[in-house]
DNA sequence: ACAGCATTGTTGTCACTAGCTACATTGTCG
DNA sequence: CGACAATGTAGCTAGTGACAACAATGCTGT
């Protein structure tokens, strides 16, 4: 079936070839040792060949953190949906839950998606990043006027949520939490940025 | 003044010499492109001097990343030291900015120190880890029996602030967070930990 | 139908890196 | 003072990213 494919001078498909492989081994091995020469073998072609589709190395991490942050977008949207009838806190623990899974599961993918985001301040990672984080934001949004959070700016309750989040992550990842699960920890942290860590 | 230490066969203090080049590196341009052959070059030495030191290039990672852990600790444990007096959420805010601080500064090598971390659970880098960790702990137990804290697991709850300040450092590196400063994101979170992000 | 052209491959090369082995120099200790 | 361990050097291999020149392919306008 894919001896056609292979035999011709075109490949037909080769740039998402490329990018399906390379999130491949950056899952896999991370993305510092991500070689366009392995990855052009892997896929059956010349070492020159992706040098069409992406200029150098960095524009395929680029790509590949683009498409980073529509997965995680997707993901995110799908747990709020999810729990749209629940109550407040289930909701929110559902998005946390979500995106803890997506941290830890492609953490390699996560720093990339991190790194390269620094450079330009509106650039089209910006965008992304910022539509991928839109439904938790709305979701705080709806707690505000639910009354379950305080009012103000819900970006601002959103920064310490992702914070947390995201360094949770970084600990799961880490090994620095080997003690307990990710699910308790992620219900743990929402538990305690709801609650407070002061008696009530 | 140098030009004894640098004629004669024997560096000298080559190790010392090479963990410095590196850091300054690492610093400037981040981890990813450290060469041990440019380091050799920068000090002086040919390219297979650094062999005798550290075998391979992970092994010089590692002693920054170990080095790390001990100026860490020691700054956390000045912040906790010089608020030893205050009231606890004005330590607890002090601990939490020497934190960030130290995480935005030098953000690659706290890459370095964390990414390390995983491979051996109960190495070297671990230990150091813990015990540079071990003085904001103190912290929060003692805020615990003062009453300003639920009572419970220091640990957990120290889990929850750390998670928060890694991922607010990793927020600020990333360029996410330009509206604000470090110091005020910081006292934003600690605050959110604090009280809770419901009404109370 | 087909000539011309942009696209998308290929091969070849350069400069660089990490890691290795063999060898040279130095300082130290018996 | 001579042997030996520590520490440095030179040279090699294999692999990489970037680049340039060239070849095959398929599309497009006449």
């Amino acid at each position: 079936m894919t001896d056609v494919a292979e035999r011709r001078y075109h490949h037909g498909n080769l740039r998402e070839a490329l990018l399906d492989r390379a999130a491949a081994i950056v899952a896999e091995r991370g993305a510092a040792d991500l070689s366009l020469r392995e990855i052009a073998r892997d896929v059956g072609v010349s070492h020159a060949a992706p040098r069409r589709h992406f200029p150098d190395r960095q524009a395929l991490l680029d790509a590949l953190a683009l498409h980073g942050f529509e997965r995680l977008g997707a993901e995110l949207a799908a747990a709020a949906r999810a729990g749209g009838r629940s109550a407040f806190r289930t909701r929110l623990r559902r998005c946390a839950a979500a995106y803890v899974r997506f941290a830890t599961q492609d953490a390699a993918l996560l720093e990339l998606m991190f790194a390269g985001k620094h450079r330009e301040p509106d650039g089209p990672l910006h965008d992304a990043a910022d539509a991928a984080f839109a439904t938790v934001v709305a979701v705080i949004a709806a707690g505000q006027e639910a009354g379950e959070l305080r009012p103000g700016d819900p970006a601002e309750a959103a920064m310490v949520l992702f914070a947390t989040l995201q360094g949770l992550a970084s600990m799961l990842t880490g090994g620095m939490l080997d003690g307990t699960t990710p699910e308790a920890a992620v219900r743990t942290s929402v538990d305690a940025l709801l609650d407070g860590l002061r008696p009530r």
